[in-house]
RNA sequence: GGGCGUUUAGCUCAGCUGGUAUAGAGUACCUGCCUUACAAGCAGGUGGUCGUUGGUUCGAAUCCAACAACGCCCACCA
């Protein structure tokens, strides 16, 4: 083993080792009871983001922790068609070599973009792999496999023929760079600083003009009407009257509506049905006819003012706001800021569209969905996002599925040429079902992304095929994503698996957060914040990048990463690694232990470690069954580090150098083999690859029954804690020890005592029974304060001069001839007399509280009184040595 | 407009059902060490009226309320 960990030799071999020993792989036919997670399929063609690598990292703790723990653990990998997102990508490539996928032609264009996929889908899987997951390869799906498109004909028919998709004529959020229908979630509203210009029309059979107030001026063109709100007295008379709209000498009604609000603007507003979602639902309910001025490409179109047609959105509000001045008929504008809907794949401002589109009715898919949250058969962590969820699904509209794309799943609906028949199925029909035509045309719409990725925990275990792993493995266990598709996709998921297979898909959903960069944005790579994950891999490893990023992890909350972060896992991995080349390179000829030396023979180190241990395994557990991953890799830290390196290691130096005694020796190759194979199971779930390494190495040196058993730690069993070994008691006693070495060696240290430069000690006990104890410990003292003797003694007097403290009420002295700076000391006891002082004034407040001795319980009360005796006889001791050392 | 979250050491953050000799870690900083596992290390140290103000309680970083700052999500005010 090198002096160094060098993750770069060890990361690929070891995962090749997994795959050649099909590790990853769950069987349907096993009798272990099942754990599955299905994974967040990622965009095809997408790269890994840190997002990515908390996310999977995260589902690879929480599967090698089942698997280990005795589970057949599935963890189902995939990709997503993403369509909008990757026919852009596409279309952006084509562009680049002067073709659009309109010449193509639409099969042609689909084949290219699979031809892109075949391409791109090895990236993200490949570097997935980087990371170290332990998916089940085999099993991997991709949402336009067959039998995923099958699930998705399926459950559209299913729909279809139970009244819950329907299509009509709506108006809908468009986005005119992408040519397609957007559903509301897919329109991100941002803040935007517009204006509100007030405009004059004049009415059409008196003087005057009524006034309306917009933020888009060139929606004017295609006004129906002026509403006002039939409480409003200012208008109640005009109801009924008619202006005739500027420009293009429309005369449109004014009408009454419970919608208009008195207070905002003028209080009337026009109405534009085929381009604002109110006024569409104004039109309705006034029988309008919807007026299109804007065409699908945002340009400006209809029956319309000749020197506007063809002109863009934006430049035509220009223009139009400048023509409306001329005409004097802008009364004023003013700074308005508004929320404006923007497309989430190109960030185009969306234009509210009337056209046909498909529908999924969402109000009795989300009764279900609703109840699973409201009654908790369905658990988030962290739980405030419930809220955020039932907050949703009781306000659920309709959802908008088609999509103007060609990259996607197309509409399972075709169209009779002759009789106008509209045919819903599953497999491509040949003939009209009304006058069996064969001349039948398939809608050129495609699905929305979501609509197969809603279906994915159980159309990738072969839904609505009754298969061997739908029936062992569905329902999934949890669900690990990121709160900003609970709309998007969690919700749907729940909804579609309630209403195809009556189950609710997962019963836990984890929600972690987003991860920004050291000034909190959000990591992306269009503002060039991002830190790639890959580059982190080669530079410090993949368990250092994963342990980092989830150490530093609270739960649910978001990610603030410097580069500097990576640091602690690398320095983590390099620690473990130093620590098992010491502990086998002390190990001459391969050992063979059975169990763990007798009782009788553990030292007070011993003992300690393995309550320490089993302290750890038991807080690990726990850990991580509340999703606290971030605490579990703490505990794993302190303990790997401090409890074990530094003391426990520490201290049976000693034993292991020594080679005249034999037994000394084995006992303590034993339980330190013993305790780092535990190590090693429960740090594996988070630093996969190292473990592994190490465990190879282990094995090659030590066989341990029932421990070191399996050849691969990935297959071996999770530690379970064993309460024969924790003990209070014995923690606290070995505590004692540590603190009074911490003791001395402060002394050493504030002394500036040379590390050559050893020593005496005296440690004079207020009880027999410590002093005892302490009688046995001599040599530990003397190990880590680097002493050549300790004496305890309860009965013996004070050193003349010496460095000194009191650890609770036992004295403790440093005899070291011309080393102790009688200033320091000084110093030193005055600033801890001080302190305790302090401590002790506020504690006996407490204790002399009648209320808190009355209604404090009384073991508090107790434990309060005893800590200020115990202050007490520390501070008495330390006044009465200084006051000695001040005479002297 | 509604909802949620955050505010703790110079920096990044833990701190769960209120009670630990009096708030922890990593990092940074100071001191001493290349001590035969590890300088990516070891030992010791400095550093905090836990955002503000009230309340509940014998007792509050922790529970409640209000306020402030920052952030996120949702929403059809033209």
């Amino acid at each position: 083993m090198e002096k160094q960990y060098n993750p770069k030799q060890v990361e690929d071999k070891i995962y090749s080792c997994w795959i050649e020993n099909s590790s990853f792989l769950a069987s349907e036919s096993s009798t272990k009871p099942p754990y599955s997670i299905v994974i967040p399929p990622p965009n095809v063609t997408g790269i890994l983001h840190m997002g990515h690598a908390l996310n999977n990292t995260i589902q690879d703790i929480l599967i090698r922790y089942k698997r280990m723990d005795g589970f057949e653990a599935l963890w189902l990998p995939g990709t997503d068609h993403a369509g909008i997102a990757t026919q852009n990508v596409v279309e952006k490539k084509l562009a680049l070599e002067e073709k659009n996928r309109h010449t193509l032609g639409r099969e042609a264009f689909i084949q290219e973009v699979w031809k892109w996929k075949q391409e791109y889908h090895s990236t993200i899987t490949k570097q997935l792999k980087k990371l170290g997951v332990s998916c089940d390869w085999d099993k991997e799906r991709f949402t336009m496999d067959e039998g995923l498109s099958k699930a998705v004909r399926e459950i559209f028919v299913k729909l279809y023929n139970d009244g819950l998709i329907y299509r009509g004529k709506y108006i809908i959020n468009w986005c005119p760079r992408c040519q397609t229908a957007l559903s509301d979630e897919e329109a991100a509203h941002q803040e935007l600083a517009g204006k509100l210009w007030h405009f004059k029309y004049p009415f059409k059979n008196r003087e005057g003009h009524m006034v309306v107030a917009t933020t888009r001026p060139e929606t004017m063109l295609g006004d129906t009407g002026i509403a006002v709100n039939p409480k409003d007295e200012r208008y109640s008379d005009l109801i009924g009257q008619t202006v005739v709209l500027p420009l293009v000498n429309r005369e449109i009604p004014i009408v009454a509506d419970d919608f208009v609000d008195k207070s905002f603007g003028t209080g009337a507003v026009k109405v534009t049905p085929a381009h604002d979602p109110n006024d569409f639902h104004m039109g309705q309910r006034h029988a309008m006819e919807p007026i299109v001025v804007i065409d699908e490409a945002g340009t400006m179109c209809g029956e319309i003012p000749q020197k506007y047609i063809g002109q863009d959105r934006f430049a035509c509000r220009k223009d139009l706001v400048e023509d409306m001045k001329a005409l004097g008929l802008l009364e004023k504008e003013e700074n308005h800021s508004h929320a404006v809907g923007h497309c989430y794949r190109c960030d185009t401002i969306v234009e509210p569209y009337y056209s046909d589109q498909w529908f999924v009715k969402m109000k009795p898919l989300a009764e279900g969905a609703l109840q699973a949250a409201l009654d908790n058969t369905i658990t988030f962590y962290p739980k405030r996002w419930r809220k955020t969820y039932i907050d949703w699904m009781e306000n659920t509209r309709d959802w908008c599925i088609s999509r103007q794309i060609w990259w996607g799943h197309r509409i399972p609906v075709w169209y009779c040429q002759d009789c106008q028949e509209t045919v819903v199925a599953v497999e491509t029909p040949t003939k009209c079902n009304a006058c069996h035509s064969q001349n039948l045309e398939q809608d050129n719409d495609v699905l929305d992304t979501w609509f197969s990725s809603w279906l994915w925990p159980f159309s990738t275990m072969g839904w609505p095929e009754k298969t061997d792993l739908v029936n062992k493995f569905y329902p999934t266990d949890t669900l690990v994503t990121a709160p900003e598709i609970i709309f998007f996709w969690v919700a749907r998921m729940i909804m579609a698996g309630l209403y195809c297979t009556g189950k609710l898909p997962f019963t836990n959903i984890m929600l972690h957060g987003t991860v920004r960069d050291d000034t909190g944005k959000k990591m992306s790579k269009s503002l060039g914040n991002s830190i790639d994950p890959i580059e982190i891999i080669d530079q410090y490893g993949a368990d250092a990048l994963r342990f980092s990023l989830i150490m530093i992890t609270a739960q649910g909350a978001d990610v603030y990463l410097h580069p500097d972060t990576f640091d602690i896992g690398r320095n983590f991995a390099n620690k473990l690694w130093n620590a098992s080349r010491f502990l086998l390179g002390n190990i001459d000829q391969k050992v063979t232990f059975n169990t763990l030396p007798t009782t009788e023979s553990f030292s007070a180190e011993d003992q300690w470690i393995l309550s320490k241990l089993n302290k750890t395994i038991e807080g690990t557990r726990k850990a991580i069954d509340l999703f606290r991953l971030n605490e579990a890799c703490h505990l794993l830290y302190d303990f790997i580090w401090h409890d074990f390196c530094d003391w426990y290691v520490e201290a049976k130096k000693a034993d292991l150098y020594q080679n005249d005694s034999p037994d000394k020796k084995s006992n303590a190759l034993n339980l330190c083999s013993y305790v780092l194979a535990h190590i090693l199971k429960l740090l594996h779930p988070f630093m996969p690859y190292i473990t592994e390494e190490i465990w190879h190495h282990l094995r090659e040196k030590v066989s341990y029954a029932h421990i070191t058993e399996s050849e691969l730690i990935m297959a071996s069993t999770f530690p379970k804690v064993d309460i024969s070994h924790t003990s209070d008691d014995i923690e606290e006693q070995f505590g004692l020890l540590q603190e009074i070495i911490i003791a001395l060696r402060t002394v050493r240290s504030e002394n500036n005592v040379p590390p050559e430069k050893r020593g005496k000690a005296l440690i004079i006990p207020a009880k027999e029974s410590t002093a005892q104890w302490l009688q046995s410990q001599t040599d530990l003292i003397n190990l880590f304060v680097r002493l050549d003797e300790t004496t305890i003694d309860s009965s013996a007097s004070k050193p003349t001069f010496a460095g000194q403290a009191v650890v609770k009420g036992i004295q403790v002295f440093l005899e070291l001839e011309g080393l102790i700076d009688r200033e320091v000391e000084v110093a030193r006891l005055t600033k801890e007399i001080n302190h305790l002082k302090g401590v002790a004034s506020k504690v006996k407040n407490k204790i002399e509280n009648p209320n808190f001795v009355n209604k404090a319980p009384e073991a508090v009360v107790a434990k309060e009184k005893e800590k200020y005796q115990g202050l007490l006889t520390n501070l008495e001791q330390l006044e009465k040595n200084l006051k000695e050392m001040s005479k002297e």
